[in-house]
DNA sequence: CTATGTGCAAAGCGTTTGCGACGGT
DNA sequence: ACCGTCGCAAACGCTTTGCACATAG
């Protein structure tokens, strides 16, 4: 199921957005952050760590996982990921090249990109808690996978 | 900052609200739960197990970490109470006595409830992936004491 | 050439589990 | 009295860290 358009990206172009984000960011461009990004970029089910980590078994089997985890964290600093909110215990990522909102299966955990035809307003009376960034849609249910077996 | 009311509930109104909610799923009725029970609903800072356990101290001070654990496990799954969402990898939850939703500081973490104008509709396409059950929003920004300093 | 990033291994920390004792129904 | 629940301690799994080497700028 998919219910948003994540258009295909190239490599090269891949490659430049992440060389760009990296410069405004003081990072150095590594092997291993242009294959995390991309793999980020390629995917829609919002991998854990260890999902990234056996992607790379043939094209970089080396890398080591914990640097994927510190890629991790260090691309949610900089702004370039961003760590996704569920209530499960493991940590998981995505690049949001396209703004969008989540679908939550509270069967199977797996969690689905969505577009709505209107994106959400920050609801009035926010100000006087403070200044809202952004503002997240999750719909939690059952998705059909699981409800059909 | 409290930008939702949570009535107060009198001690033995939130001992026979547990009493029903257990009857009903089957469980049984004890000082630990009723203690994180009345804890949880009259919290509104969505603590970890942690904070938990640290209160207990004076009312309850041989309660132990793991029945705070699976006190909150059983809870979750008999639906009376609901783990939140965070990208944070400490556990928090809470009661949803009232319906409402979560204003997230990124700096110091705290989620603070609050209740908009119009509660938000499901979206319109949800249907082709599955049957939705609730519509969260989660609003990202900087809370003022984040922003003051 | 220098500062940053990586791999390895080991530690850290939140969470879960097995088991015997306890307590609600 | 019976079955679910609790407390204890030990295990578990995800994540982080210290250090020496490799690499980007």
């Amino acid at each position: 199921m998919k219910l948003s358009d994540k258009s295909d990206i190239s490599m090269q172009e891949s490659v430049k957005r992440l060389e760009k984000e990296c410069s405004r960011a003081g990072l150095k461009l590594t092997h291993q952050r242009i294959e995390i990004y991309r793999a980020l970029l390629a995917s829609d089910e919002h991998p854990t760590v260890e999902m990234l980590h056996k992607r790379f078994k043939e094209t970089m089997p080396r890398i080591s996982f914990d640097t994927v985890y510190r890629t991790l964290v260090t691309f949610s600093e900089a702004g370039i990921a961003r760590r996704v909110y569920t209530s499960d215990s493991q940590a998981r990522y995505e690049v949001e090249s396209v703004r969008h909102h989540h679908l939550v299966c509270s069967k199977c955990g797996s969690i689905t990109d969505f577009i709505p035809a209107e994106d959400p307003e920050t609801p009035a009376g926010v100000e006087k808690w403070g200044d809202a960034s952004r503002v997240c849609l999750v719909v939690e249910g059952v998705c059909h996978d699981c409800s059909a077996g």
